[in-house]
DNA sequence: GCCGGTATGGAATATTTATTCTATATCGTC
DNA sequence: GACGATATAGAATAAATATTCCATACCGGC
């Protein structure tokens, strides 16, 4: 069987068709739509057979019901929850040829991929991010005397609104860009806190100014997007973001939302322990 | 082959695994490492050729990879991750419920407040944005000779990224910083367009130097958060962008997903012409 | 520049997982 | 309570996916 034309492409045109036939639906297949309204986060990662054995009905039976959601099959259907988590669109170069191809590069359709890829970065971050680190983090941040925040290249616009955010809100902190190529590590004084921001491949001035943080004995709080990066080894609590990505590009909307964050509540902070 | 004494049974331990590995590996598995490290969540919901090949190595060894890290093979390192996505993925909504629950002024209630604003934020662009108005700011930047751009304050990262982007592709562009008061109104040329971002209240040197542009016939587009913004006396082609604010604090979500389209229809622009 | 050891690619195989098919059960209608 | 229509379970089959194996390539030491 070939695919549904009114097959739901996206997790809410999904969620819309679910509702609309939910009513006229037999009972073995009523439980597998009441089971995966409850559960459908776990379709991306369960088989079809742990999928009935969770709504209590037979394969087959989860199978058919693939197929009044408008799928040919349950892989068809377990695609379009895969995708959300991880958007995998091909190369730069490949992407604008097919969108090209497709009559469909216009700035608008590039728009609506970025909004898209965005608002799912948003989304993961809410659910991936560690709870715990956050908060020792901002701890970290709010004692700090000086908050010294690096970040460069992509990563720099991020250096940058955090400066601008802790400046608003009369935090001391330091932005050490490149600019004159002036190295400031002395600066780093016992009692400050290094905020580094770095991407892999990882900037080589970022992480020698965490080791010489490191080295020095100052606390490192670290804004990074792979499980492997360097700061591990400097002992820096790290805060893991990962934005998808759009052919080879990538916005910084989880990101700057996760910085906006910690800036905004270690200024909460500071304001309390002035008071106090 | 059984499961392996020190195999990682959560993704810290898999973590630290990998980092306590990944110097001694051949160059291959090196490759996986790197992949895994800054793709780790894309394991639970991929094939090994997926990996495999995201990785740019054979299935098998991507497997090996898996035995390295302790594994008897890709489904069991897989179990870990899927694990883990089912156990943090309740449901988006139900996280964010979770999240604001630790207390108004923790740090995760905040970050859920700025995840939910940005998400909207995002929405809005794709829904409010002028595809003509968008259309015609690509085509100018296309056809300028060099872009210049400014955007100070609070709008000084969308500049940097947007510089960062250009950079990238090779696209001549000007970043205006005001780094040591160097007024370099004269580097505009005719042929080049300026790209000005700004919200209200509006930087002065930000409209001065459009000011200036305008004045010499330069071309501007404009990036803004209001209707009633400067540019439009100066003819400039405008590109509203409305954030929601958590409190008195907004974050740049949607202003910088519509900087990196705008980035990359130019790019795609530039190589098409190129090839022409 | 030969030798031993290790790494790699790719085809062959094993395993898991999805899908189809059919006999049987269930339901509603008369 | 018999009939037709539809639903269901479970086995059979097909497809996808993981894993193993081996021939070949590569690397370091002599």
């Amino acid at each position: 069987m070939t695919n549904h034309p009114t097959a739901p492409h996206n997790v809410d045109a999904f969620q819309a068709r679910l509702i609309e036939v939910s009513d006229r639906l037999p009972k073995k297949l009523r439980q597998c739509a009441d089971y995966v309204a409850a559960h459908s986060d776990k379709i991306a990662v369960s088989t079809v057979a742990e999928m009935a054995e969770g709504a209590g009905v037979q394969p087959s039976a989860f199978i058919r019901f693939c197929q009044v959601m408008g799928f040919s099959g349950y892989s068809e259907m377990q695609r379009i929850f895969r995708h959300r988590h991880v958007q995998q669109w091909p190369d730069y170069a490949t992407r604008l040829e097919n969108l090209r191809a497709a009559g469909d590069d216009s700035p608008s359709a590039l728009l609506a991929e970025f909004v898209d890829a965005g608002r799912t970065s948003l989304e993961n971050l809410a659910n991936q991010v560690q709870t715990e680190d956050l908060t020792r983090a901002v701890m970290a941040l709010s004692g700090a005397s000086v908050i010294h925040i690096i970040g460069l290249s992509r990563a720099y616009p991020v250096a940058c609104y955090l400066s601008y955010a802790f400046e608003k809100m009369n935090i001391p902190a330091i932005l050490h860009d490149t600019a004159g190529n002036f190295d400031r590590r002395h600066s780093i004084l016992p009692g400050d806190v290094l905020l580094a921001i770095s991407f892999a491949p990882y900037t080589t001035e970022t992480i020698e100014l965490a080791e010489h943080a490191h080295a020095q004995g100052n606390r490192i709080i670290a804004i990074t997007d792979s499980l492997n990066s360097p700061f591990h080894t400097l002992g820096a609590t790290t805060l893991r973001v990962s934005e998808v990505d759009v052919g080879a590009f990538r916005a910084l909307s989880a990101t700057l939302s996760l910085a906006i964050t910690l800036a905004v509540s270690v200024g909460a902070n500071r304001k309390h322990a002035r008071r106090g």
